[in-house]
DNA sequence: AATTTATGCAACAGATTAGTTGCGTAAATT
DNA sequence: AATTTACGCAACTAATCTGTTGCATAAATT
């Protein structure tokens, strides 16, 4: 269902993909054409990273008319959050808790 | 600033870094032979990817005689998880106060 | 009905990435 | 002293990624 980790993670490791993200955590749903503008690229290669971004789940779209509303999936965006820092803090102990060891 | 924030989700984006970093989060500090070990591919490949999660401070390095250690920085690690999780609680509640007002 | 707008699809080029092999060197082992 | 081990560097290939241009279509506007 969901997709690998390291997707998502790739998905978010492109500067356009994720000005694209924030600018729809920070302004809601938009259509493609407004999410275009400022990117300094053609709607084409907007297309292809928000496709990239949908193919994670990290984005959904609707259709309206003839343009596209595409929206952020925060619970998507969520997980990948959590699923880092429960780490980070899980390998914190771990790690910790070796270091002791080594030092006694 | 948050620019080239980038840079560490997509260091993250490969399932082989993704691998690597679990496992220093999981073993602590590994010799980059140890490191190797399992992951199905040349240790020049391996050197490689460690090169990348250097680059974006996710790995140190410290030779040890013949061999290297690397390491695991977990502050930055929990920087990036921070980063998003804090990112996606802000527009949960944005886009959250958004919907409502278009209900209205 | 004609035009404009928002999009899809496909072919292409250039850059980057992921991996390989081969060779050299320095540290540890025998 | 010879060998083995752990590594770096460089060249090379194949695949993937990012972006382009050009053309087609369907919805909205005039």
């Amino acid at each position: 269902m969901s997709a690998l980790k390291h997707e998502i993670y790739q998905a978010l490791g492109d500067p356009a993909r994720l000005t694209m993200v924030e600018r729809l955590g920070e302004h809601g749903p938009m259509t493609t054409m407004h999410l275009v503008e400022g990117l300094g690229m053609t709607r084409q290669a907007a297309t292809k990273h928000l496709v990239v971004l949908e193919n994670v789940g990290l984005v959904s779209s609707t259709v309206r008319g003839r343009q596209i509303m595409r929206e952020l999936k925060l619970e998507v965006l969520d997980d990948a959050a959590g699923w880092l820092s429960t780490r980070a803090k899980a390998w914190d102990r771990k790690l910790d808790a070796l270091k002791k060891f080594v030092e006694e």
